[in-house]
DNA sequence: GTGCCTTTGTGAAGCAATGCACAAAGTCGA
DNA sequence: TCGACTTTGTGCATTGCTTCACAAAGGCAC
């Protein structure tokens, strides 16, 4: 195993600056298709649509990868930011519950084009298993501990219905995942080490409609106490 | 039209609020379902997993709706809330690009039951225009404009591939929407006033690589230069 | 070389969110 | 009615993130 030397740019970095990496390393990539060499923390915030002495405090965590002057050249920034993380190697997902979601979601060929390798389908309707989907065949739900174990998954999706969705949760960690991508609408408990992240659209929404409500009136209505008819 | 009386707790709730509200509220239709008719900010930042300080913070931008030694009446802090966010009236929403996607977020039954209204399915793709989704029929991507004026519609969901996405932003905003939930993976460009949410699944994915790293190896293996065989 | 110009990398200030800790407010049993 | 107990609502310290502003670094023209 290789030994990591210490440096001080490798201790933590900032949550908020780990959430744009991607952001940068998607501009850069659709510079790096256009035949642009290097690009300036200006042209390049401006793409990600963020400040651009954020970009510049966000890529100083990574290192000094700039040239004054200059700017940062786009194929090596690319590199760095996606070893950084580690999209350098490629990593097997298992999607758990192929409905509707799963479904669109396996179809989905952006994964694969950015070293998420989809390794793996189930699910625990009999009339699901089998199905072939996006070249691959649905497993039954059963088979999750020997799937992750044999097929090396580490990361897995959760787009079961809410109800199952921590019993899910909690054999997968038993079967020694430890990153999770959470669809259904429930608040996951893990223990500590687990990384869950969740996607939840009806909170988008909701979230969407507050400001949207705001536009509207300049506020909610005042309205200080029930409604008419609705008793305490 | 009813006019705001402004006072203290209207103006300028967080954003970190607003995004824990919806987490709230679940929480709370859960504990309805089950009968529970008072909760304390202890159980029920438990169940959302939050600190209840920030809980009881948050809560109090909305008013002071507790009562100390008890709790909060479960029935009237899910009304509180959904005044808040809006929730207490219908919202039309129109899903643009009927793919993989879209089909999946029309067939969710999950929106409707929290007052979101599908009221429109569109799509360029001849193909696609005529499908029955859900009880809605796609029409064409034309229609956009017709669809977002006659149906009220203030919402709109964005499922294109990322090429079509600003196209299709720039023409929903000149009809008049200033609320969008985008999941092309595209940074789209909008006028002050619009608001945009984003769902990219492939930042969740990458940001949840990022960790996985961290854990498998303490950080990511410091090779200083590019690896061998690349040249600068 | 030398000096000008551009752009990075970062100190420091400003702002927002978090979490602690406790006084104030209210309940409830006696 | 009173006193013990519970739980809210919030002032305050802390932490983390953002943004400004500029010195230092480097390229490039002459
Ligand atoms: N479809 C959407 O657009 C959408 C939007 C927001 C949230 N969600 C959430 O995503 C999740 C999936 O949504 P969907 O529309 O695909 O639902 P779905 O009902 O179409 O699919 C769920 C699938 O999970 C399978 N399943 C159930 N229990 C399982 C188990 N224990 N192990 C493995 N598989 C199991 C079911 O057989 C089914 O195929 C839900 O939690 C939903 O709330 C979906
Ligand atoms: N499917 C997933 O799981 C997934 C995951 C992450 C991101 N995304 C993103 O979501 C978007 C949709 O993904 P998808 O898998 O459904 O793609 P898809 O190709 O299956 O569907 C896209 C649909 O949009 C339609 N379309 C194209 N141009 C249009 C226009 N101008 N107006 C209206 N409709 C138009 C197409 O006809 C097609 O039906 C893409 O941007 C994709 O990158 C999808």
């Amino acid at each position: 195993m290789i030994r990591r030397i210490p440096q001080a740019r490798d201790r933590g970095i900032p949550d908020a600056t780990v959430a744009r990496l991607p952001l940068y390393l998607r501009a850069l990539n659709g510079m790096a298709e256009r035949g642009t060499a290097t690009v300036s923390s200006e042209d390049l915030a401006l793409a990600a649509g963020v400040n651009s002495a954020k970009l510049r405090k966000d890529l100083s965590h990574l290192g000094s990868y700039g040239t004054r002057g200059v700017g940062y050249d786009v194929q090596y920034l690319i590199y760095q930011i996606s070893r950084e993380l580690g999209l350098t190697q490629d990593w097997a997902v298992a999607i758990v519950g192929v409905g509707n979601l799963g479904r669109a979601l396996a179809n989905y060929g952006g994964f694969a084009s950015r070293g998420f390798r989809i390794a793996g389908l189930l699910d625990a309707d009999p009339h699901v298993v089998g199905d072939r989907i996006a070249g691959l065949v649905v497993e039954h739900a059963d088979e999750l501990e020997s799937v992750i174990s044999k097929r090396g998954v580490s990361i897995v999706v959760i787009a079961t219905p809410a109800t199952a969705a921590q019993r899910v949760c909690d054999r997968v960690i038993a079967a020694g995942v430890t990153s999770i991508l959470n669809f259904a609408p429930v608040v996951l408990a893990v223990p500590d080490g687990v990384d869950v992240r969740k996607v939840d659209l009806s909170i988008e929404l909701q979230i969407l409609a507050f400001h949207e409500q705001r536009k509207a009136n300049g506020g909610p209505i005042m309205a200080e106490e029930w409604p008419d008819g609705v008793v305490m």
